[in-house]
DNA sequence: AAATTATATGAACATATATTCATATATTGA
DNA sequence: TCAATATATGAATATATGTTCATATAATTT
């Protein structure tokens, strides 16, 4: 029996999880989604997304460290956006999968 | 400014949610990609991974609940096999991504 | 320098989750 | 029906996680 499987390293498996789980939480699918359109300020995703300022500061943090999204400073805002491609894809192409039921 | 951005409804949310986090835990990560290579029974499963029976029970339950994988009975034995050409395909995907770096 | 606006942070809390152990269930063969 | 094998299940536990509140930090304007 010929065997086409590779086991996975723990590198690979910890880089993968990570990704995977700041797809998992619906605050960040819908930050992520959000940021798929353009940029926006703290202040304008929580207001969009009726969020509180810390929720979304707080999972900006988390996908800032994960290099799924960058910012830059304009004064005293700080405008988001998204800056891993592939992981944007990878999140709206599922979407488009979910909402064919 | 148009406006290309389509709010998410729940239930599009939930299913994103989930079937990202189905792939967020690094125990069912090996077991899917274990998986991707064919049909394995619960034991081989658990031999092959080091992982407790017990483990790899409750993580095919999960699986199977989000319809990722099936199973064919074979008098006690039961072969476990992936049912969702389309999740499999994202995490083959981002496991080659996480190993380029 | 003080006030204003925008954002970040830390602690506390409640909830979710993964694993383990012990045991139950199910199928087969003697 | 009993023994053997394979798998499932439930309770317990430890840990992780998301949100909230209060407050801190930072940049700008007056």
């Amino acid at each position: 029996m010929e065997e086409l499987y590779e086991p996975l390293d723990e590198e690979t498996l910890f880089i993968v999880s990570q990704t995977f789980k700041a797809l998992s939480d619906p605050t960040r699918i819908r930050i992520l989604h959000l940021l798929s359109s353009g940029e926006f300020s703290v202040t304008e995703i929580a207001n969009r997304l009726s969020l509180l300022q810390s929720t979304v500061s707080h999972q900006l943090r988390f996908l800032k460290n994960l290099r799924l999204v960058k910012y830059r400073r304009e004064g005293t805002t700080l405008y988001y956006s998204h800056d891993d491609e592939h992981v944007l894809h990878i999140l709206e192409q599922t979407i488009r999968h979910a909402r064919e039921h």
